[in-house]
DNA sequence: TCTCCGTTTTAGTCGTACCAAAATGGAAGA
DNA sequence: TCTTCCATTTTGGTACGACTAAAACGGAGA
């Protein structure tokens, strides 16, 4: 690592020192942190450099600062990272073209789940897409609970390949995704759409034809990217 | 995330009010942000919370805050938000397994990458890889330089689909891999290897082979988890 | 015109003070 | 004894004022 330590702002080591503590387990998950007044006098600074470094800590994902709450210790996970970009995040997708760049990597990533599903999906994992496809059509008239079970559906892809990042990131579309989506007239034939390209995607992974899975999946994507488009116009 | 508004914190609202200055422009890239104390008259505040909202912005990457220096607005691409969740990711890269799952979700998208690279890469694009492959070849004997080539070989594939976002993930596995990677031994054997390595997964695109390249990056990735793994152990 | 130095500006830090909300603990009641 | 409720203490949020050192600025001199 760089030794770029040595910053000029006390607020930085602070920071740092507490980050340390926090990753040595000295300060546990959802633990609160000392008082500002304590920490003032532990590392001999005052309240608003303590302040400042209660901030960046909070900035960076590791401390959960509630308005008049103590600061909670948040043992940094792969969705407090997501939270971390929120911001910047909400930023870009303002730019012209933000929405569609970001929905297109979705759509590469969804595609390489569906491949891999097909090819290494365990009977477990199919048990639970068919369970979840199941919830799906059952919620068809109830366009609320086909948003949610639409999302289960296809979480249920990111949870096969059994890597913890990848569920975050599931995370992060649906989080960062959704002001355009909760805007969207929620249509029964369109969830009827949807469903039946589930139902596709479900049958092609059953069928361990990773090429037919993946097509089904752009055409399903696809579809809904042009459903946004219909409502949006350019995004 | 979506910060409720009304939020009890008067530096929030400040936050808010200057992200939006800069998303629309008004605080244009790379311009200096105004003096705090312009600041805390602007918005009828005391200092110690423009310093706060100052701070907050320079953790969500909005600004650039140099120890003593004015801070400079910093339009937020997608590399500021990898910058955002450095911290965190450096945390979770400590964690056992977290290097793993990290490398893993890289063989993830890489795999779609070449697959894609191998439907629908340009004359031009192949022209690029061709360049990056000829460079790499070149370095073989120097393995800082090999270093170099062989990530601009990757950095051409996270290209090709014209996303802005891809290079911005490529930017970030090098980055946040790379501590492991720079500690590694670079021997020319293991050179050569990835050398051979890159030409396959080069000549399966120029075949348009999305299968043969898919199976060449991922035999060429598992070769380099397995280097890793040679060097450090489990990680 | 360019360079250098003194002045002004500005970020970084400290200390104090006050308020309001939250946490706390003990008394009153069931 | 256990629960409920209120008064006290603790704690975060904000304001104000002051001081330092670095950076930015501007004018004098080469």
């Amino acid at each position: 690592m760089a030794p770029q330590d040595e910053s000029g702002r006390a607020a930085d080591q602070v920071v740092r020192s507490i980050a340390e503590r926090i990753r040595s387990g000295a300060l546990a998950d959802g633990q609160p942190l000392p008082p500002e007044r304590d920490l003032m006098e532990e590392y001999a600074i005052s309240r608003t450099v303590v302040r400042e470094a209660v901030r960046t800590l909070s900035s960076r994902g590791l401390i959960e600062a509630l308005p008049r709450h103590r600061p909670v210790v948040r043992k940094p996970g792969f969705d407090a990272a997501i939270d971390a970009v929120g911001s910047i995040v909400s930023h870009l997708l303002g730019e012209p073209g933000g929405v569609k760049n970001l929905f297109d990597t979705r759509i590469m990533v969804e595609a390489a789940l569906v491949r891999q599903a097909a090819q290494q999906a365990t009977k477990d994992d199919i048990a639970a897409l068919k369970t979840a496809l199941e919830a799906n059509g059952a919620a068809i008239l109830d366009s609320e609970e086909f948003y949610r079970t639409d999302n289960a559906f296809h979480g249920v892809l990111y949870q096969i390949p059994q890597n913890p990042v990848l569920p975050a990131i599931h995370r992060a579309y649906t989080t960062w995704l959704a002001p355009q989506w909760s805007r969207m007239p929620r249509l029964p034939e369109r969830n009827r759409t949807n469903l039946d390209a589930h139902r596709a995607i479900y049958d092609a992974i059953l069928m361990r034809d990773p090429d037919a899975a993946e097509a089904r999946l752009r055409d399903h994507l696809a579809t809904a990217w042009a459903q946004v488009r219909e409502t949006f116009g350019d995004v």
